[in-house]
DNA sequence: AAACAGCGTTACTGTGTGCGGAACAACCCC
DNA sequence: GGGGTTGTTCCGCACACAGTAACGCTGTTT
């Protein structure tokens, strides 16, 4: 019988914050007023304007303010009498950027990418001048593409090696094609220098690379990168099957990477709306 | 009884659990479990882990996840049940770094800077008695210097601090200096307050400071502050390189630097004229 | 297999604690 | 100097949080 609500006098509005189960409400209007400070366009803010804003009291806004204060997650300009948010706020910031392992947060999109469109879902870094897989998730059917994981791949043939490519500088991608003689891997793949060029300008402006056996004879791939608050590729996906049944089905693969990448790269900080 | 707490002030993660006065226990306890997780090497933590290391028992860690969580500033992953930062941590960063405006109008002149020397520009900025780095640009060479954004470091050691602290007033200069002795971080650090003073005058006087492995040994740097217009040093620029090389290069870099700083300093409405 | 050990999670109850309302104290602007 | 702001502090009561302990789960050990 949950006969909690004995009948207190008066409070009010009750603007019914919802809480979810177990967690505290002290810390998730902390949590509220801190994360007031990324979402208002004004570096500064003061007692009231977050008690309205939010709508706390005023005596509760400070009493929060005071304790994120002493934790440097807030400052306090004691001349205006204003706060703003703190070094804390900077380093968690840093923390979170610098210990994303790609691989824990794609993990579950390559699972449903590789659910979505029945074949295999690959996830790749870079090292220097090479790209190796570092994770995979393959159908359940019975003729599938499967890769190695942490061997080294050029970056100049398949889609997972074209797009880390083509989203790098223009001073990377001339320092890469700079090394000397594409290598042929496969009789498909792309060896001339101008026609590569063209090809990666293509995926940048498409947003995603395809391959039909340049690096592996019978294989075929699409690939999109995953981009970063700079807007660097920290990862590349890519979805990749046997070449006779794939044709078919480039144009849903591609739609269901997209879709994943775009998630991910909002995960790692990626605002597409900023510049495309 | 365990002495530890003689000396070194810094790092006393002791239970002295300071309430200043009118703060929320609650609250702050959020705090130390989240900036846990930005001090923390480990990507993930577990509730035991957070408990043992902040001296909290398992439930309230429990409790205190579950409202972060839902804020979206703690994530955890549902099938290794640990917890790790979210994006709303990633948010208040980027907040935080958005609005020091003098690191979005240092950006621009911090490149140029790196590639006329080819050697490092960072730029920092003064929270208290401390100093931090908030950006820098690398070379594209090979042995190059590279700072770690957002610690802590004092302001008697380095090029950049010793900018900062000859450019305050001379009563803030004398409150710094009276916290206690000059903490040794290399073989190189100044640890005499009389030298130091010394030392203070003459960078006041060239307008610029330098230091070889006073901060971290096999480092060496140049730096000059940027004026507001009450000729306040509102960030440092600093130039650095591997103390080897840097010698024969001291000379050019701190031309540039100051070519640089004195144009920031000037969109930050300081007039050198005046009083220069 | 089966017992163990370690984890995260939950239930429960008393009490310490944060809550809101209002009084207080600095401002600022006519 | 008054009205209207603001941020800060006080205060007592209700209630929400803390701790203890038990729970279920997963993976490892014997």
């Amino acid at each position: 019988m949950p006969t909690k609500n004995a009948g207190t006098a008066t409070s009010g509005k009750a603007p019914a914050r919802e809480n979810s189960g177990q967690a505290i409400a002290t810390v998730e209007r902390a949590a509220d007023v801190l994360m007031h400070f990324a979402e208002t366009p004004s570096n500064t803010l003061g007692v009231t304007e977050i008690a309205e804003a939010l709508g706390m009291s005023k005596a509760a806004v400070h009493r929060i303010l005071a304790s994120l204060r002493v934790r440097g997650l807030i400052e306090l300009d004691q001349s205006t009498r204003r706060y703003s948010l703190g070094v804390g706020a900077m380093r968690l910031g840093l923390a979170y950027l610098d210990r994303i392992d790609v691989r824990r947060i794609a993990a579950p999109e390559l699972v449903t990418l590789s659910q979505r469109t029945d074949e295999t879902a690959t996830l790749s870094i870079r090292t220097g001048n090479y790209r190796i897989y570092v994770d995979q998730v393959t159908p359940a059917r019975e003729v599938i593409m499967s890769v190695n994981l942490g061997v080294a791949h050029p970056l100049h043939a398949g889609a997972s090696s074209k797009a880390f490519l083509a989203f790098l500088t223009e001073e990377e991608m001339e320092n890469y094609l700079s090394l000397g003689a594409l290598e042929p891997l496969t009789g498909n793949t792309i060896v001339d220098k101008a026609r590569l060029r063209r090809e990666l300008a293509s995926i940048r402006e498409g947003g995603y690379a395809q391959s039909f056996s340049e690096r592996m004879s019978g294989a075929a791939s699409v690939a999109a990168p995953i981009l970063d608050h700079h807007g660097r590729p920290v990862a590349v996906v890519s979805v990749c099957g046997p070449v006779e049944r794939f044709r078919a089905e480039v144009g849903e693969c591609v739609a269901r990477l997209l879709e994943s990448t775009a998630r991910l790269s909002a995960q790692m900080g990626w605002n597409a709306s900023e510049r495309g």
